[in-house]
Parts: C-alpha cells; sequence; structure tokens
DNA sequence: TCTGGGGTCCTAGGACCC
DNA sequence: TCTGGGGTCCTAGGACCC
C-alpha cells in the first residue's frame, strides 16, 4: 500500500507534487519598457479607460517606482495624478523627480509579449494552467524533485524555477516571480512573498509554518469583507486561520469557510489542469458622465452587444442567456439576464434582448456603466457547421457535445472549473416566467 | 479620494415537476 | 384542498480575482 497520503500533498501523483506558480511583475508596465526601455528605472502607470489627456479610467498596474508615491492598481486615474503628476504636465519650474509616465492600455502587445512567456512555459511543464494574461500555475512533478541537489542544500525544484524564471528574463525580457510548493496555494503565496523577481521555495515538511505568520488578506479568497470578518473573530493569520474550528467557519462562511481552513493549514488537493473554456463573454463602458438618456443609453447597449457577439463568433461560442449590467450612481450593480431555449449565435438577437432588457426598467435610470453579457457557452467545436441555429447543435445531444459529461458543480474536488456545460440535449419550452422573449429567429 | 474591465464561483429564493 | 419531500433550472446578487 501506498506511504501515507496527506490531503493535499498527495495526489495521483504520488505524495509530493511540485507545483510552481509563475506571476510577472507589473507586467503591463514591464511591456512597456520592452518597447520604450527609457522608462527603465522611471516610475510608470499604466491605465485602463485611460485617455491621454486627463481623468477618467484607473490604474491597471504601477511599477514600483509608481507605488513608492502611493499609486496602487484599481485606483482611479485621478488619484493616482495627484499623487504622481504626469511627467508631461509639469511645470517648468516643478521637480521631474516628482512626477510619472502615464500609458494606456495596450491589450494586444501585452498578449504578444505574454504569448512568448507561455510558450516558456509550456516548453517547460507538461501541465500549465494559465491564470490570466501573466500568471499561470505548472505542475513539474515529472521534471525535476524535492531531493537536494548534489551541491548542498538547496532542491532541485529551486534550480528548476530559477532556469524557468532565467528563460523568462533572458528570451522575452520581463521579470517574474515564481513560488514552488507542493500545491496551489502554497506555490500562489510563495510567488507572492518576494516579489518582484522573487523565488521563494517551501518544501513539503515546510508548508505549515511557512503559511502560519501570512495575513489572512493575503490567502486567495480573501477579500475585504472575509478579512474583516475573520479579524472580527480574532483571525488574522493563516496561522490562527489554520487553528480555528473548521466547523465555526463553515457555519459562518459557508462552503468557502472549510475550503479556507484547508488552505490556511496548507491542504490543498486541487490538480494543476489546464484552462478551461469560458463559461461567459461580456463587454462593460463606462459613461464619462452618469447619464439617463435613453438614446444614449441603447446605443452603448447595441455597441456593447455587438462586441460581445461579434467575439463569441470568433471564438466559436455559442449562448443561451443573455444578459446586461447596470451600474447607478453611487455603485450599485443591477443584472438582468433571459435565457433562450436553445444556444445561438445571432448577434441581432443578442442587441434585442440586451435592449428589451434596458427599456423594462432601466429607461429612465441615471447609469453610470452598462454591460452586456452572454453564457451558458457552448462551443461547436470540430464541426463549425453551426451557421445559425442551435437546431444542429443543440437538439441531437451526442454528435456536438464535447468534453465530458456534466459533473458539474464542484465536489469532486479537484474543484472548480473542469467542466465546460453540455449544450442542453433536447428541446424545452421557451417560455418561462412573464414576459421571455422567445426564441424563434430566423 | 465616487470606482475600469473581464472573468469565476457560490448562494438564495421562486417556479415547476414528480 | 392541504401537506410533505426531492430535484432541477432559472434569475439576481455578492464576494473575489487579475
Amino acid at each position: 500500500m501506498a506511504e501515507e497520503t496527506l490531503p493535499g500533498t498527495a495526489d495521483d501523483d504520488g505524495p509530493d507534487s511540485i507545483v510552481l506558480h509563475v506571476d510577472m511583475d507589473c507586467f503591463y508596465a514591464a511591456c512597456e519598457r520592452l518597447r520604450e526601455p527609457e522608462l527603465e528605472g522611471e516610475p510608470v502607470v499604466v491605465g485602463m479607460g485611460y485617455e491621454s489627456g486627463e481623468g477618467h479610467g484607473a490604474v491597471a498596474t504601477a511599477s514600483y517606482e509608481a507605488r513608492e508615491f502611493g499609486v496602487e492598481s484599481a485606483q482611479p486615474i485621478s488619484t493616482a495624478l495627484e499623487r504622481l503628476p504626469r511627467i508631461d504636465d509639469l511645470a517648468p519650474d516643478d521637480d521631474p523627480a516628482a512626477a510619472g509616465h502615464y500609458r494606456t492600455v495596450d491589450l494586444d502587445f501585452y498578449k504578444r509579449v505574454a504569448a512568448d512567456v507561455k510558450a516558456i512555459l509550456h516548453d517547460c511543464a507538461d501541465v500549465v494552467r494559465e491564470v490570466s494574461i501573466d500568471e499561470a500555475y505548472l505542475d513539474v512533478t515529472d521534471r525535476t524533485a524535492w531531493d537536494l541537489a548534489a551541491s548542498g542544500d538547496r532542491t532541485l525544484a529551486e534550480g528548476f524555477a530559477r532556469y524557468v524564471k532565467q528563460r523568462i528574463a533572458r528570451e522575452v525580457g520581463v521579470a517574474a516571480s515564481i513560488g514552488v510548493a507542493p500545491n496551489m496555494s502554497t506555490a500562489k503565496i510563495a510567488s507572492d512573498f518576494d516579489k518582484p523577481d522573487g523565488l521563494v521555495v517551501v518544501r513539503p515538511g515546510e508548508v505549515r509554518s511557512f503559511l502560519a505568520p501570512i495575513p489572512v488578506e493575503e490567502v486567495h479568497g480573501v477579500g475585504p469583507v472575509t478579512a474583516r470578518k475573520l479579524g472580527s473573530l480574532g483571525i488574522e493569520t493563516a496561522g490562527d486561520l489554520a487553528e480555528a474550528d473548521a466547523s465555526a467557519l463553515e457555519a459562518e462562511f459557508g462552503s468557502r469557510g472549510r475550503e479556507l481552513h484547508d488552505r490556511a493549514r496548507g491542504y490543498d488537493d486541487r490538480t494543476v489542469t489546464p484552462t478551461g473554456r469560458p463559461k461567459s463573454l461580456s463587454r462593460e463602458s463606462a459613461f464619462t458622465e452618469p447619464t439617463a438618456d435613453i438614446e444614449d443609453k441603447r446605443e452603448v447597449v447595441r455597441a456593447l452587444a455587438a462586441d460581445v457577439a461579434d467575439r463569441a463568433r470568433s471564438r466559436g461560442a455559442m449562448y443561451r442567456t443573455i444578459g446586461i449590467k447596470v451600474v447607478v450612481p453611487p455603485f450599485d450593480i443591477n443584472t438582468r439576464a433571459t435565457s433562450l431555449s436553445g444556444p445561438v449565435d445571432d448577434p441581432e438577437l443578442v442587441e434585442s434582448v440586451a435592449l428589451d432588457l434596458l427599456d423594462a426598467e432601466f429607461a429612465e435610470t441615471i447609469v453610470r456603466k452598462l454591460g452586456v453579457r452572454v453564457s451558458k457557452l457552448s462551443f461547436a467545436d470540430a464541426d463549425q457547421s453551426s451557421l445559425d441555429g442551435w437546431e444542429s447543435a443543440g437538439a441531437d445531444g451526442d454528435g456536438g457535445s464535447d468534453d465530458r459529461v456534466g459533473d458539474d458543480r464542484h465536489d469532486d474536488d479537484t474543484g472548480r472549473d473542469t467542466d465546460d456545460d453540455e449544450p442542453p440535449a433536447g428541446r424545452e419550452t421557451t417560455s418561462r416566467g412573464g414576459q421571455s422573449s422567445l426564441v424563434e429567429f430566423d
């Protein structure tokens, strides 16, 4: 029989997996420096929704130099500008050392850089889970080992991670921080532990002691709300969380409570799996100034709808639910959605459903921001047959369906994602409650 | 320091079915 | 007609992440 396997350190790969979490440092700013080397060592702020003029938008990434001035990501650009003026706006007698370079997000460029990084990652590991443009998990259990290197007290795994890091730096020219640990959640915290340009290795026996002093806010899945609640329970570090009563946590936080407790104790039995397909696609945009004007709102919704539908089509996705998001000042988020009787790829329907949802309840509302989303996606994949209509993909059941069957929601412990939903087999009548828009299309 | 954009998962309540 | 229980699907909102 197998050696003792602790939940979390073991799975099918034998007792101690080796997981790398690779996290690019200030990735957008690093990309900007790639094409503007003069920005090296300078405070750089990359803003989204920001146009070179002034004012609106938020900070997507601030370089460490900019952070020194109190610029943080997600901050309104207006705040950032107060703390760190734009270098081009300086008056002749201002101090140029107290100003920064502002750039607008150029996602296409960053994606090209990211593709180079990802290519290296895929070259270095059999399984890569790309979490976002600048972040990925690698399972390298079969590529290296926890054994000490011949030369001394470092592990082979550390040398391997150093090699990955150096390749990224040398071949792409951006810095990554890497965490190495026996499971995903610990690797994630480790990569964050010594940013920027960090390399932190947590060996199997050290997980618990490594985590103990970490503030709870840094545990993945603990946001401001949970952190505050935990704080009121006297739980401030991962160590406190690990020692807390699991059922009490579950009572307070639901299933997440137990999960957080596990993570804090270094238990995480998720395996690194490749990124699955998206479950929804959306587009949103904020007004410069909140508006109640119905024509302005409709115009934005039409544009967003067209955009989303376009993106869905280019990704080969059909959708069964169409929805809108309406953000009302100060910041109340409303969502409305309608499900269709079967998956469609129909831009006009996205537009008309979205407009109906807007008109039905928000015609007179003052809104700050609008969004359009499609969800319950299914992918035709192999046979791109479907030009229109779900008749082919939806009705047959077999054939068109991809991947595995259901298994749907969580519970099989490797946790989330996995599945892509099946195209719902079969008919289903079209109307539900009140005013559902029926889908008979052309 | 009135808050940008694109996602994921979970939960709760209602409709509906058997 | 009322009561009871199990299950699914739907919508809406909340929390969180990058």
